[in-house]
DNA sequence: ATGAGATTTTAACGATCGTTAAAAATATCT
DNA sequence: AGATATTTTTAACGATCGTTAAAATCTCAT
């Protein structure tokens, strides 16, 4: 047959069901986290079936009986890690609005970091691949790059309610995620640069620092004119 | 032989020098232009020689005629275009000191946006491979890309010097030309984004105002502790 | 024009790429 | 246990990769 059979994939004895060894992971979810993984390292032409095979500790046309080409394995592990993305983002804004901005900026700052901290492969995936989700070139993982962005956006309209400055909010999240996507995903060339240890709390403190003092000023900007119209 | 004849390159008679018609121009600069080119498409590793040279319009081993590796020539290719954006860069320092913030923020922005349009390869590469240059490998051009933001940094801090608020200037600059690379090296994927023609004027006037939206509090902030610490 | 040296073309190398097909091994059900 | 369906392995395809070597062509001083 052409791939995994779909009809009855979950009727696995439940009591074989321990994935706590690392071993028993099923097949499909090692090659999730390897590609992952890979697509990581390397920017999707880059990258190659291969390299997830060895790493998935697989042979390598085994992927192609999960999935059909190396297009829809990437589509696989962008929907994964974005999805694991949104999930944490909507609790960030959780209890915001009872701070003041200083406050409120840095409680979501801090949020985000731990997440990036836990999931560093995620905003690395989205920077190597940024650029190229722009090109006429239609891989599918792509359009899903571009579509994060949009939701990201959408997700910070929806968490800070305000129709009037619509353009200035769009402005603003889009350049902090813009900022925090290249600070978190590409860490180790910032590190580099400023002389700090790649995953230091050193460098996680500069960027805090870097962000606040970006993007404060222009946050309390947007909420006085929310007080202002209302 | 291994390689070009380096004791009289320059020999070619000068009346043969007519660079008008684009045929006649000497091999070296074909390879580097058509390298640009595709370097600009694709991220190291994607990019291959074949392309260049079918770009170049030669046959492709002429091409480590001229550069023994391909690492070499996207060294040279990183040289290239840094080289260029430096000469740029420090033109647009002139005269900004005499204008108030907002003014010589302005000013500046306007002279970078006119040198990303008549060179939009220059930040495309840097973007396309910044995520890389932090890692491990070392590529030589991976290098030079770190060395560009340094340099970058560098250039700012001696147009605009002020020892105090030094940290103040690398937070400053560090970002602003993070965003720039991104909203002009990955305009196709912002543009898209917002919903515009990947190089239309509305894109350039959205980037413009954002930067000075994100920007100009910062600089202010900078400008009146250098005038209070004096 | 002839020979020397610089440049370009042609052919080929070993390696890796994504994908396919068939064989082998394993699991599942009667 | 034996038949059936699912999963994994093995082998191979055509294509492309960077690079090398040798042949062919071109340039130019003598």
């Amino acid at each position: 047959m052409a791939g995994p059979k779909k009809i009855k994939p979950a009727k696995k004895k439940a009591s074989d069901q321990r994935v706590g060894r690392n071993q028993k992971k099923p097949t499909r979810e090692k090659i999730i986290d390897a590609a992952v993984k890979v697509f990581a390292d390397y920017p999707y032409y880059a990258a190659s079936i291969r390299m997830i095979g060895k790493a998935a500790e697989i042979d390598h046309p085994l992927i192609n009986y999960y999935f059909p080409t190396k297009a829809t394995l990437f589509e696989e592990v962008i929907k994964h890690v974005t999805d694991e993305y949104y999930q944490a983002n909507i609790t960030w804004f959780e209890g915001l609005e009872e701070q003041n901005p200083e406050r409120g900026l840095s409680l979501y700052i801090d949020r985000f970091f731990d997440f990036a901290v836990k999931h560093p492969k995620a905003l690395r995936i989205v920077a190597l691949n940024l650029v190229q989700a722009g090109d006429r070139e239609e891989i599918p993982g792509y359009r899903r790059i571009r579509e994060f962005f949009t939701n990201t956006k959408e997700s910070f309209k929806n968490a800070i309610p305000l129709q009037e400055s619509f353009r200035d909010i769009e402005m603003f999240t889009i350049s902090f995620n813009t900022l925090a996507i290249n600070y978190l995903g590409a860490g180790p060339h910032y590190a580099k640069l400023l002389g700090f240890e790649p995953g230091s709390g050193q460098y996680f403190s500069w960027v805090k620092q870097t962000m606040m003092f970006v993007f404060l000023p222009q946050l309390k900007q947007i909420i006085s004119e929310k007080q202002h119209t209302r």
